[in-house]
DNA sequence: GTCTATACCCGGATAGAC
DNA sequence: GTCTATCCGGGTATAGAC
């Protein structure tokens, strides 16, 4: 047995076996779930991992710490949430990427509304986990559409709009719909996982964002 | 001293005290403050006892429980929350009523931000404590104002839209000032206690109701 | 009517067996 | 890697003195 092969754990890229993988992305997916619905404080690691299908030691063995997931959670989801923004392109015309970008955001309170409402729940309590995240990466971004919208301004191709309220209330109204959830179920009947609810929803906020730019929604 | 004046602690209207009601109002002051920032279970008698300028016993003789706290705070601001949109009145023009309920709300945003973000919060949270409210007043209430705006497009007075949704998405970019106020601030340093960033978000946000619904708003 | 002291419970985190 | 047992701190609520 001398020289025989070695236990051999597969070192994989990121020195994680397929079931520790497996159970961060499970308590990744219980943890959103709960600080959305609850907020941090509201939310216990016994939940999360009852949620999760594991004890609560056993998730304590993945993070040494209720902060360390929590942070984990929002880093996970703040790309993807940023992510309909970058896509304005100065290049193509107002009309369509102003829709395309609505339908995103609405895609994603649709899909995610937890990640939504978690956004949504950090920032009100004064952003202490993504300050950082909001002074620059954020920041620069909104600069950076900013200047898209001006470009087209001064291009004659939409009505003098402050870009910045603009954008704030785009995300305004497209978050609304994952963030009040409730309220709209609870007034409405329905929420945007109804096709009919969604697409009402969507001409709502189109036709509303692209007659405030001076732009004429077509009947599409 | 026989048969001598009681000793008469007069009995006021509501039988409480100046002082009990000078409590109860520091404790719900201070409660909002507190219960809005870090939501029901993030927040501690300790603390609200601390900002209302008393001991957490003190504040424990006045509010028997943590909940009982929470539901005064609720049912205290409820009122003055929706009030703004029971003065929507058919028989004025819309441009007119829509420009004063979108200017109400936001002065709302500006000076009780906390309301709207406590509000945020519950509803965030599923409801749990106003859920009847939301059913019964708000949805009669809803119902009743989608009356106001389908007169008006019965009248010919402005474009064919879906009240809900309208009223939803008034909702949100008026409250987004208030319920993302951290974020505004982070973004530009601004928020709707500067007179100027007030007035533009009312510009911004009246230009896109209204021209939303196919009236051209006035430069003023 | 207000404060001090304290009981009690719950949630986060650790130690150590398996 | 997963479990059981347990510690510890903090937060709610009460008992009782003043």
């Amino acid at each position: 047995m001398s020289g025989a092969k070695r236990q051999s754990k597969k070192q994989r890229p990121d020195g994680l076996s397929r079931i520790q993988e497996m159970n961060r992305a499970k308590i990744l997916e219980a943890a959103l779930g709960q600080f959305s619905r609850f907020g941090y404080s509201g939310t216990t690691i016994e939940k999360i991992a009852g949620e999760a299908g594991m004890s609560k030691s056993n998730l304590l063995y993945y993070f040494a710490s209720k902060p360390d997931i929590y942070e984990a959670v929002l880093e996970h989801i703040l790309d993807v949430w940023l992510a309909p923004l970058r896509m304005l392109d100065p290049d193509r015309d107002p009309a369509t990427e102003l829709s395309a970008y609505i339908r995103q955001k609405l895609q994603m309170s649709a899909e995610l509304p937890e990640a939504s409402r978690l956004f949504a729940n950090e920032v009100m309590q004064g952003a202490p986990r993504i300050r950082r995240v909001l002074e620059e990466d954020l920041k620069g971004l909104v600069a950076e559409k900013s200047e898209v919208i001006r470009h087209w301004i001064a291009a004659g191709k939409i009505r003098e709009t402050d870009p910045v309220h603009l954008i704030f209330l785009i995300w305004a109204m497209t978050q609304h719909y994952a963030d009040f959830q409730t309220q709209i179920e609870l007034l409405t009947g329905q929420n945007l996982k109804d096709p009919d609810f969604r697409k009402g929803a969507e001409e709502a906020v189109i036709a509303m964002v692209l007659s405030g730019v001076g732009l004429t929604p077509g009947p599409a």
